[in-house]
DNA sequence: GCTAATCTATACTTAATAGTCAAGATTACT
DNA sequence: AGTAATCTTGACTATTAAGTATAGATTAGC
């Protein structure tokens, strides 16, 4: 259960492209990759996982460079996340388990996979709520944003 | 963003020893081995990972076998998830980020810091209210019970 | 003490993810 | 048309996670 080195990247990449946004500005590969401290063909890479999600677009040659497919309040971070690096708990997780006879506790009716399932809730929960737009806060308004989400409102981010 | 192979078959076996426990009941690496569908070998490895956490106590020689080092009611599951697989968000993980020089929106002040430190609450606060003695019921049962957790109270199960 | 059943430890192999490289395609500018 | 800046693609290598193999240590029962 850790994040992906595409996930945490490639959020990072979109923040930053969400930020250039403000000023129209599209960003190079080499601005990107020397901002975010990765190499260039990585962040060619991870871009290119982001452009083929629909998330960004890219224009080729001199005066090139990536923007935005669409406004940052549009992008949900959820979907995002999704593109990057899959889903903890996906719909056909239990039909892929290991062996084939005894499968978990009793088959079809197992608490562990109501569990994940529940994990996965809670998860999406946070990420389908926010979207690109609300990153582009400072880490203190986003703590006291992130508390107003539904259902995740015992949240304390101070521990 | 996946549950590791150590997680998923790892809370397995920890709730098939459970089971057992109810009946005083020791079982045998091919016993586990057999009944999670995988190989003696593996399953080994993983009892080990269970072992050195302290959720489960060995037995070797003749009639050995595995049992829970405590009640189950007092295994929670985020512990054990910890150990099988490490955290979402480690409280370094900023530390250790790619690049040396720019890092993120603004070094010290990141919202996507905080957006994974929100999303780890999130997880945290089902998996530490969880205990392996909770896992012990058909999944409608732990359906319902999931949907208890104080927070997550807006969780909705069925999609 | 011997044996068979059991766990334990370490090393090894395979598969998946992370990250690099090089050749090609597009565009703006002159 | 030529050139330099840019993205695009696929193949490659390196690192980590998953899974296997093997030899050793412990115990119960005879
Ligand atoms: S059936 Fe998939 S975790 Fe139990
Ligand atoms: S400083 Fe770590 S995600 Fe921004």
């Amino acid at each position: 259960m850790k994040l992906s080195a595409n996930e945490e990247y490639g959020l990072r990449c979109l923040v930053r492209l969400a930020y250039a946004g403000f000023e129209e500005r599209a960003l190079t590969i080499p601005e990107i990759s020397q901002a975010e401290g990765v190499s260039p063909a990585y962040a060619a890479k991870i871009l290119r996982v982001l452009r083929k999600g629909g998330f960004v677009k890219a224009a080729r040659g001199k005066e090139g460079g990536y923007t935005l497919a669409r406004p940052a309040a549009s992008i949900r971070i959820g979907d995002v996340i999704d593109a990057l690096g899959g889903r903890l708990f996906e719909s056909d997780f239990c039909d892929t388990h290991a062996g084939q006879a005894p499968i978990c506790t009793r088959s079809v009716d197992c608490s562990v996979r109501s569990l994940w399932r529940a994990v996965q809730v809670a998860v999406d929960q946070v990420l389908s709520k926010t979207t690109l737009r609300d990153l582009l806060q400072n880490e203190e308004e986003m703590n006291s944003w992130v508390r107003t989400i539904p259902g995740a409102n015992g949240l304390r981010l101070i521990q």
